[in-house]
DNA sequence: CTATAGGGCTAGGGTTTA
DNA sequence: TTAAACCCTAGCCCTATA
């Protein structure tokens, strides 16, 4: 019918999230405008930012307007429908990070990861399985794939917390130094 | 769990055939809202037309999408699907750490941690130094989009910060200076 | 007219039930 | 185990609003 649909690749996706941090959410055709990332998104349309945007909104656990809309449509259904709850944390919503960064315009980013403590082998090794795994694909991108990289290194973070939390109840310590170029 | 199941009556099927006709596969709703369709078909939703205009499409012999897919699995085409699960990152409340950082204006930013005991471990060690090479990597790169990613692994960090405080209180102290650039 | 917000819709993969 | 019915949701469309 409409056009045919067309998956966001990585790169895409990377640079919504780079243009939301620095022009803000909501300002989709600003983003689109900024040469950092009309390349990219050159397929895309505003409205396309918006529609993407909701989507990872709801992904990141947050409830975003979506999920309410779709939790006042639970009703109507011929069977109720008794356990409609999947232990949702109450998460809040990421936007509250987004608005933090939005006057940053940092032009490089160095991070020095120092030591840490978990206090489980097990968690270190898959730690290890899952730093190496971001690496190698790391490797695989051409240099030109920078938006693809900057997604792994993102993923891995957040495994890397959400695992050693999980399994020691420890967290890990970074040293983070940014600096311009 | 789901639903009980409503077996689909012939007289269903036949309204389903015939609005189809009537309209085209693909205009679920409209059949739907079609007063020809609507009191034989009202229990049924548009996805429930949907679906089973899909198994009968595969029935009637044609291969349908669903009978390609079915092919494909059959046929061993392990995808290992690595790890898609562990993003379950449920950042509970990210607010305090972003309300400390809302106030600046940065254009860069400094984030030092204080003292920490740790049982360095080599393959923590070694954790550091892949994820320190990967970051490295990203910073000789030099992309048009250099900002972009810039930006994007700073919301990363911030956001991967709030994470570790949120759920440690007070585990993590982490010194966060901003300053304009 | 232009842009954004938000609900609606379909397609296709996934999941559950009989 | 399989097939039919049901669920989930990304991406796109439509409308209201400013």
């Amino acid at each position: 019918m409409g056009a045919p649909k067309q998956r966001w690749t990585s790169e895409e996706e990377a640079a919504l999230k780079a243009g939301v941090a620095k022009h803000g959410p909501g300002k989709w055709r600003t983003i689109l405008r900024d040469t950092d990332f009309s390349a990219v998104l050159r397929l895309r349309s505003n409205v396309d930012l918006k529609d993407k945007w909701r989507n990872l909104s709801v992904t990141a656990g947050g409830y975003g307007s979506r999920e309410k809309a779709r939790m006042a449509l639970k009703q109507g259904k011929r069977v109720p429908k008794v356990n409609t709850e999947p232990m949702d944390v109450d998460a809040d919503n990421l936007d509250n990070v987004h608005d933090t960064v939005i006057d940053a315009k940092p032009l490089a980013v160095v991070v020095e990861p120092s030591q840490r403590e978990c206090s489980s082998e097990k968690s270190v090794a898959r730690l290890d399985d899952l730093i190496l795994e971001a690496i190698k694909k790391l490797k695989e991108s051409s240099g030109s794939n920078k938006t693809a990289i900057a997604s792994y290194i993102e993923m891995t973070l957040i495994r890397l917390v959400s695992i050693c939390r999980s399994n020691t109840g420890h967290l890990l310590i970074f040293n983070a130094y940014y600096q311009q170029n």
